[in-house]
RNA sequence: GCCGGGGUGCCCGAGCCUGGCCAAAGGGGGCGGGCUUAAGACCCGCUGGCGUAGGCCUGCGUGGGUUCAAAUCCCACCCCCGGCACCA
């Protein structure tokens, strides 16, 4: 097996030089042909790239060559994202990693296999704490970054020495991209690499300034104040890809409704604030020290989370001391809503790290409040207060009589608040029940302490209303008089930043936003998306969702690499926003660098001409001191190559850049010049398992390829499942692809000594040979076409292959010597078979080309065509017929127990039962049923023959289609098809085997089944 | 609750779009045999039940339906997974 890794691994860098040399994968502008743009989402170097990127890449490429076979002019691009935090954030962990060496004072290569060795099975942050623990250097902020570096040493076997030369951003990305560009090439991806780009390569950036400019004058960028999510030690916005394991950070906004005690307020912060009418107490935490905090001239208390984040959201926050809650306990405070006092009271469950650590306590609808209110009755210190709280119920639920958080609470026995899970779980229902079913009851509003007028008003407004209006109406009425607020908070948190640092919610007065919000904007994203093909299908309806989900996105950091905003240079266009329609770049960008020209040259205008065909080359020509057949070419460029044919991505993609991809392109380019198909794919898991930094379980594409070739990790991942769900690496997989492919070979060789003139006609057993290859031609070239690419190599890899083998057994079995016809048979189909193995194990393809003896690059060649003529359906009846005849012998073998058969006998059927067969056959095919044919058949084969047409007829209902076919073509002559198999049957059978016409024994043959007799 | 995916034999997993070569590909495991001093690798056979003649029965989440014929099409339901909504 190593050996034949080692042919594969040999071959695969001969081929690449030659493909190299022979500049093989570079595309221009062809008139004469239909074009192919196809485009993957590059990557971000931060680190090499493994095998998640290889799936990706694999399946583009594979499309890419299937399509250039079919004659297309195919462009397959590639280039590095440098912008944004991916990169520096890496970085920032290294170097800690570094200092957290040094501070510790371990030796970084005698540190990195002391951790792989303490690692085990266990995740490589377990590794690190044993080895400090062993040394007693214990120190917890290291952890992380140290385990940034393990990885890049063992995992991605990164030299140390490298590692200490890339701790800054541009460093890094530098090295990343050149390893990874070195194993796209190892991996033979027919990428034009003249068209390479970065993301902070000054004519790219003058393009992206071209964009933003655009969308501006577009009116699509906003400035605004809006809550973003926010790294508060970089201070700069985060979104999903500026986070550890890519969360994007949710933002919910919780009702804050101020209960005032003597000078201060307590901001109960609620997602339901229409049950405040029905609020009995307020809680605290018994156990926090609150903060008092100035908020807009009144004096809050937080708990100190809250006062730390209150100061993102708000202007002219002010602490102003500290307060126990022990001291707020017990006194009372104003419900706003209804004029009435209220006690404050103790509980545990308050969580001081979410929103404000002050919660409005509503027992009859709040399953926590209720459980909590019971338990204080058991404390001789409240149980007064408690025993005069009186249960509010303020939401009806139709068909419920009691108030539906008291009667979960029952159903589920719930005794104690220190049941969590069971109280999340019932809070989880009565919620979803009174969201849903709920209505507003009509005595609320009799019981608050405020005059007519009030009471009169919020009658109209809240009461039998559902429970959504009746949320937002208190909520607004409440900030009307100013006894409302919002807080918000990370919904899906903690999240932490890609520095680490746990993410806030920061209110941004002066943020830059692109508005994929704006209705005609969105209007035009629908529109693109309605005309463009999305593979597989079933993704659609996600693309759809998340263009009206979209809103307001920030678009600008304050740290990383990338292209400053026009119009205010402080900031730098995040990662998701410059990687939007940067494919227009691909089509030009080697043309005007090839030209020498400046980046200062590429104006607006400039952009305006080779991209939207705006003003006249000569004049600017003038101006900008452009050749003018440069802007010629590259407009001709563009403008040839554009739209994009194929987009492919990973599917964590969808909610973000290749939506973004469809907004971009609608809003900047007009309707012809939009996307035309969006692929994409699943990921990639390893043994079941997915691939993590933290357990160390990623395989990076050079060391696959350094151990199982290129060519097996291609097909591995091409043939591991079908494009839309989650690919499945596993050595058991991987193996049978080796020895697949080690079999194709040994066919190659065995056949490319054959060289034979067609012969006059072909034995069925080599028609039906070449038969199934058409329609393996035919299936292979409708699943490219569709992107099954699983289905495409499993034909191709597997069931051709054992197709063959068969064959050859047969051909064995049969006593037949590879003669003319099989050496002409083998050769047509060995040919055009290594042909289609192009797409997806390009190198060994190219070499068994070679090995047929052929000296053009296989990539140049045509996609074979499925010649219909050779199609053959007797042959293919005929075969399935033998197969049929013999495991019928071998059944009643089995059956009569008769282990040494003598002989076996096979009786075959007459004409005329053929003539039925054929009768019943057509009837089938014309869609008529059994009545019909009877009545027609009687009269045509005699009343006699009724019984016997009956069963004819179920037969042919239960036939193939193939068989069909060949019977409307005539059918097989049985018994000539089974004396060709004659020998072959006897030697499965193990017994001589004797054929005749029926002679009147007691089995009757029919057509398409014979009479058996065994001695 | 909404949207999407899924439930297949001891296990994994294809088939379902386009109904009939489907007792259901391909693996794995198990059993038996070959090769070998032996193990491993490799090769062959068996692996739902019954059956002394190629047959019958049961079967692809559950229950119905369409059809000459359903794993495949339709309806309803149950369960699992992902996303969203919703939820102190």
């Amino acid at each position: 097996m190593n050996d034949f890794i080692e042919y594969l691994k040999q071959i695969s860098e001969k081929w690449r030089k030659e493909w190299e040399r022979a500049k093989l994968h570079e595309a221009d502008v062809d008139e004469s042909k239909p074009k192919f743009f196809i485009t993957a989402a590059f990557p971000y170097p931060n680190s090499p790239a493994h095998l998640g990127h290889s799936r990706t890449y694999s399946i583009t490429d594979a499309y890419a060559r299937y399509k250039r076979m079919s004659g297309y002019n195919v462009l397959f691009p590639m280039g590095f994202h440098y912008t944004g935090t991916p990169v520096i954030a890496m970085t920032e962990r290294l170097k800690q990693a570094f200092e957290c060496l040094k501070k510790l004072g371990f030796e970084d290569k005698d540190f990195v296999e002391k951790v792989w060795q303490a690692k085990g099975s266990s995740t490589i942050k377990d590794g690190i704490r044993r080895v400090m623990e062993a040394e007693g250097k214990v120190d917890e902020e290291c952890v992380e970054p140290l385990e940034l570096l393990v990885l890049f040493a063992k995992v991605f076997e990164l030299p140390i020495e490298d590692l200490r030369k890339i701790t800054d951003p541009l460093a890094m990305a530098n090295y990343f991209s050149s390893i990874t560009e070195e194993s796209m090439k190892q991996m033979g991806y027919m990428i034009d690499w003249r068209r390479k780009f970065t993301t902070v390569d000054p004519d790219f950036q003058k393009f992206i300034t071209w964009q933003f400019l655009k969308l501006k004058e577009l009116g699509y960028i906003e400035r605004g104040t809006h809550p973003v999510a926010w790294d508060p030690v970089y201070n700069t916005p985060v979104s999903q890809h500026d986070t550890k394991g890519d969360v994007e950070p949710e933002i919910e906004d919780y009702d804050v409704i101020l209960f005032k005690v003597g000078d201060l307020y307590l901001p109960a912060a609620t997602l339901r604030a229409e049950t405040v009418f029905g609020a009995t107490n307020v809680w605290l935490n018994p156990d926090v020290e609150y903060e008092i905090v100035e908020v807009n001239g009144k004096k809050w208390v937080l708990s100190p989370k809250a006062a730390y984040k209150i100061k993102y959201q708000k202007d002219d926050v002010k602490s102003l001391g500290k307060i126990s809650a022990k001291e707020l306990i017990g006194k009372m405070a104003l419900n706003p809503a209804t004029g009435k006092e209220i006690p404050i009271l103790p509980a545990k469950f308050v969580d001081p790290n979410v929103a404000t650590g002050v919660v409005m306590s509503v027992p009859a609808h709040a399953p926590f409040d209720y459980v909590a209110l019971m338990d204080l009755k058991q404390d001789p210190q409240f149980k007064d207060l408690v025993e005069r709280i009186e249960i509010i119920p303020v939401i009806e639920v139709p068909g419920l009589e009691e108030p539906a958080a008291i009667k979960v609470v029952k159903e589920m026995g719930i005794k104690s608040q220190e049941e969590k899970e069971k109280l999340e779980q019932a809070t989880k229902e009565v919620y979803s029940l009174e969201y849903r079913k709920g209505r507003m009851r009509e005595d609320v509003i009799e019981k608050i302490a405020y005059g007519k007028e009030t009471k009169a008003a919020l009658k109209v407004l809240l009461a039998k209303k559902p429970v959504p209006d009746a949320r937002e109406l208190t909520a607004e009425w409440l900030k009307a008089f100013d006894m409302g607020d919002v807080f918000y908070e990370i919904k899906n948190g903690p999240v932490y930043s890609r520095f680490g640092n746990e993410v806030v919610v920061k209110v941004l007065k002066d943020q830059w936003f692109i508005n994929y919000g704006d209705p005609e904007w969105k209007r035009l994203a629908r529109k693109a998306l309605a005309q463009m093909k999305i593979i597989p299908e079933r993704f659609r309806k996600s693309f759809e969702d998340t263009i009206e989900w979209l809103q307001r996105r920030a678009c600008a950091r304050t740290r990383g690499l990338g292209t400053p905003l026009p119009w205010d240079k402080r900031w730098v266009i995040e990662s998701l926003s410059d990687s939007t329609i940067y494919m227009a770049f691909y089509t030009v960008d080697h043309i005007l660098r090839s030209n020498n020209v400046k980046a200062e040259q590429l104006e607006p205008e400039v952009w305006d001409y080779i991209l939207l065909g705006k003003g006249d080359a000569k004049a600017l020509s003038e101006k900008y001191g452009i050749p003018e057949n440069v802007l010629k070419e590259a407009r001709r460029s563009f403008d040839y190559w554009y739209p994009v044919d194929s987009r492919h991505s990973g599917m964590d993609l969808i909610r973000n850049h290749l939506t973004f991809f469809i907004f971009n392109h609608a809003a900047i380019f007009p309707e012809d010049k939009w996307p035309r198909q969006i692929v994409v794919n699943g990921f990639v898991t390893l043994e079941g398992k997915k691939m993590s930094k933290s357990l160390g379980n990623i395989i990076p594409i050079t060391i696959a390829v350094k151990k199982y070739s290129p060519d097996v990790v291609r097909l591995t991942v091409l043939y591991s499942a079908e494009i839309g769900s989650n690919a499945d690496v596993s050595t058991e997989i991987i193996e049978r692809v080796i020895n697949n492919l080690r079999s194709v070979k040994e066919l190659v060789e065995m056949v490319k000594g054959f060289d034979v003139e067609k012969p006059e006609s072909l034995p069925t057993l080599d028609a039906w040979l070449l038969s199934s290859f058409v329609r393996d031609v035919e299936e292979v070239t409708k699943a490219m076409d569709e992107l099954k690419i699983r289905e495409a190599t499993n034909i191709l890899y597997f069931v051709t292959l054992n197709r063959i083998r068969e064959y050859l057994e047969t051909l064995k079995a049969s006593g037949r010597e590879l003669d003319q016809s099989a050496k002409w048979v083998l050769r047509y189909i060995v040919e055009r078979w290594v042909k289609m193995m192009m797409p997806f194990t390009p190198f060994f393809a190219e070499e068994m080309w070679h090995l047929l003896g052929k000296e053009t690059f296989l990539i140049n060649e045509p996609w074979p065509i499925a010649e219909k003529e050779l199609l053959d359906p007797i042959a293919e009846a005929s075969k399935r017929f033998v197969e049929r005849v013999i495991e019928d012998i071998m059944e009643i073998l089995k059956v009569a127990k008769i282990e040494k058969p003598k002989k076996v006998r096979i009786e075959v059927a007459p004409k005329e039962s053929y003539e039925m067969l054929k009768m019943a056959v057509e009837y089938i095919e014309q869609g008529k049923g059994m009545r019909e044919f009877m009545s027609e058949a009687v009269k045509t084969f005699g009343k006699s023959k009724a019984k016997e047409l009956r069963e004819t007829f179920q037969r042919a209902l239960g036939l193939d289609e193939v068989t069909r076919q060949a019977i409307l073509k005539g059918g097989l002559d049985e018994k000539k098809v089974l004396e060709e198999f004659k020998k072959y049957i006897e030697e499965k059978v193990g017994a001589p085997v004797e054929i005749s016409e029926y002679s009147g024994g007691k089995k009757k043959p029919s057509a398409m089944k014979v009479a058996i007799y065994v001695e």
